[in-house]
DNA sequence: TATTTTTGATTGATCCATCAATCAATAAAA
DNA sequence: TTTTATTGATTGATGGATCAATCAAAAATA
């Protein structure tokens, strides 16, 4: 079994591992027994690769969200106008991996521990100034900086709590509804804010 | 201490306690201890009245709910048309009992709760619900059956969204500003949908 | 005195973390 | 090539701490 170069191949198994119990459980009080069983190795290997359960949970929810980085900047890359990116954006934080039962849950037990662990607040903040600021920048080139602002808050807000609602189950919501919903918002408000022209 | 009818007032306190703890810590993995020292008795007393820790967390979240409800009731009463109604809805859950951060921090915890237990998880679809009903039943005065849900679907989702964005601290949304964009969904969108009149 | 309230002490279970020991592969030496 | 030494990979066992829950007894009222 010990070939040389094991290292990356665990912390990633772990890294995966954890997501899916923490996703499958909703809380991060999953033990690390939990989550080596379900990467197929020992509890002290896991203590080995990342000294501690806090951190191993912290390379996880920077795996979470270099994956919606890495998403984000590849659909920015493919959408042309501000417009487009705009719904591009919003595409991704409803797509298949981002939107699947496991990684919501996942994130919602992270958003709950941020309370306790400044480590995971720093990335969840940062998830969402990114959000926000992508927004921003696209809405500045088809309204006033103003609106832009606005109307940035309102559309990450209701991505969040499209998020949450699903979480539930208790809204049938589906992928496909929710970018509809959030693009109606985004199209709504530039309606309605349409007079000026694009600002300076 | 030991009156005659010590029961309610430990539970009450008790339940606060726990709401007070949870909010504090951002976590359902407070101890009885924990919560039993915020109420200035002993663990054992919790145990006494409640049974089980699961048992006062399910009241717990029970009281928050509650609450929720008992405030919504009553600025419905106090609204008028449809349309104030609908605003109503919106200000009681951006109030001030309902946005203090321990309020928020508490509601997310029993979210990410939610993924394991069932007691817990109905609570929070009966919020749900009730919120979406509370919405379409008014909306419905205003416009079309299927754009009440839609619009309906959008608000809940705008609400919790800025509760959860309100919960990392990161986004400098005030309960007035959370307001006002929420009902600015609304208007948006009955201004967009206005065309036809009120339906059947 | 009888009843209700309250708690300290205790128990059994669980979990994180550590450590010594094992195993296998590679590298070095003969 | 064969043998030996070294190192990375891995785990079982275990210490130490924490916690939920129980219980028997104390304290205070009725």
């Amino acid at each position: 079994m010990p070939k040389v170069g094991m290292e990356p191949v665990r912390r990633k198994a772990l890294v995966d591992a954890a997501l899916h119990v923490i996703g499958d459980q909703g809380t991060l009080s999953v033990t690390m027994s939990d989550i080596a069983r379900q990467a197929g190795v020992s509890a002290a290997l896991a203590h080995h690769y990342f000294g501690s359960k806090e951190q191993l949970l912290v390379e996880t929810v920077r795996s979470l969200l270099k994956q919606l980085r890495d998403d984000t900047v590849k659909a920015l890359m493919a959408a042309a106008t501000p417009r487009e990116k705009l719904s591009a954006i919003v595409r991704v934080s409803f797509q298949a991996d981002q939107f699947a039962p496991e990684t919501i849950a996942a994130w919602l037990a992270f958003y709950s521990e941020a309370q306790r662990s400044e480590e995971t607040r720093r990335f969840l903040v940062i998830y969402a100034r990114r959000l926000h600021s992508n927004l921003v920048a696209n809405l500045k080139q088809l309204c006033v900086a103003d609106d832009a602002q606005r109307i940035a808050e309102g559309t990450a807000a209701m991505i969040d709590g499209l998020y949450i609602r699903r979480a539930l189950g208790s809204s049938p919501v589906t992928a496909d509804a929710s970018i509809a919903l959030t693009d109606d918002y985004i199209t709504l408000n530039l309606l309605a804010r349409k007079p000026q022209e694009h600002a300076a």
